[in-house]
DNA sequence: GTCTATATCATGATAGAC
DNA sequence: GTCTATCATGATATAGAC
């Protein structure tokens, strides 16, 4: 009995982390909120995790073990379709990050909240969790960079590398505004709710990350 | 004498928490760091700002104010030279974010680190430095995106400011990627150093972010 | 204005009973 | 596995001498 608990107290623990960290960082929740918001006791996140810093990892590998997969997964069916052909960039695009945005709309994969929490994270400055994010994307970033390299051979490794990271950083703060930041959407655009938000905002951004790996190259 | 020395007291500290809260981040930088680098007493952070949360403000309101009069002083100019006529969308992304890239050669202006900084905070969770932060671009952004309304009239508003809110991602990401994190950028693309990399970013960003904006409207 | 010394508090972690 | 009680640390902030 105590020992079926436990399963329980380690996902309500990851729970209550995970939308604590999205809404308040690492360095600004601490143990005994998180333990306090999933009803639990103290020296349980030690017990389980065996310190904080493992508990914020563990957040992120639960939900990036199923990223990860998924990716993996679209990618690896699109080419075995395509046969010798590869790609066409539109596929690669929205296989990696409309997976991402897929994630969403499933609460059971963390939802909009973990969203938020891996959008802002890719930024953290502490070393630990730039390391251990790093490592875990690496072999994704590899497969879609070679696809990509592969769908757009006239065009410069180190151009695509590039474009690669600005939609990166472009997908990551649109996640980011539909609730938390709201410099430049605030506005006279009062035609839509939040649900339309939501919903409209997947294609807007692949019309964008499209346009932009597309572009014209820059002449230096 | 002794009020003489303040002055350098008050950059002095500025310029070494600038550098630390790039480097580590606010809550990773404690106020004992801060006087240390400096070289100055624990005490006189609060002597002259009154609380580590006011240094932090001030360390931005300092670059700040410099980026937005230097924005706004930009597109007026271009607004006077263009008459009537609406700018070209180049015009208007050149002077908004060609601007931010200019500081990172103006080591005066804090450079490649306060642009690090200033690219992360932008989805920082604690709210006073949210709501500090847009406060502080709230004009500036009202002008360029009117210019872009303007610039763009037949592309919905809506559309407009979601893809403002991508090229600032995108933009964000770029610079925090120049040294920061490594999940995109960090392979056979040898032919180019670390200075090669900086200079050539902008015009590679630029081509990416007017790509973006001239996509192709999505259709939902 | 600058400094030392210290007050006050919150944190992550753990020891040890149950 | 769970709990209480507590330790050790490091943080911000300030009082008060110079």
């Amino acid at each position: 009995m105590a020992e079926t608990r436990s399963v329980d107290t380690r996902e309500r623990i990851l729970d209550a982390a995970e939308k604590l960290f999205t809404a308040n960082g690492f360095d600004g929740t601490s143990m005994r909120q998180i333990t306090g918001a999933a009803g639990v006791n103290l020296a349980s996140v030690n017990y389980h995790f065996g310190s904080k810093e493992a508990l914020v990892q563990e957040v992120f590998r639960r939900r990036l073990a199923w990223l990860n997969t998924e990716r993996l997964r679209v990618l690896t069916t699109m080419e075995q379709a395509a046969g010798d052909k590869p790609l066409k960039p539109s596929q690669i695009v929205e296989g990696f990050f409309g997976t991402l945005l897929g994630m969403a709309q499933d609460e059971a994969r963390g939802g909009v909240t973990f969203l938020r929490l891996l959008g802002r994270t890719l930024t953290d400055p502490a070393d630990f969790i730039r390391t251990f994010l790093a490592d875990e994307y690496q072999e994704v970033v590899e497969r879609y960079k070679a696809a990509l390299f592969k769908a757009l051979p006239d065009v410069p490794r180190a151009e695509i590398a590039w474009r690669f990271h600005f939609m990166l950083g472009a997908t990551s703060y649109a996640i980011a505004g539909t609730d938390a930041l709201r410099l430049v959407t605030d506005w006279q655009v009062d035609d839509e709710d939040a649900t339309d938000r939501l919903d409209r905002l997947q294609p807007r951004l692949m019309s964008f990350l499209l346009g932009g790996l597309r572009a014209p190259l820059p002449k230096f």
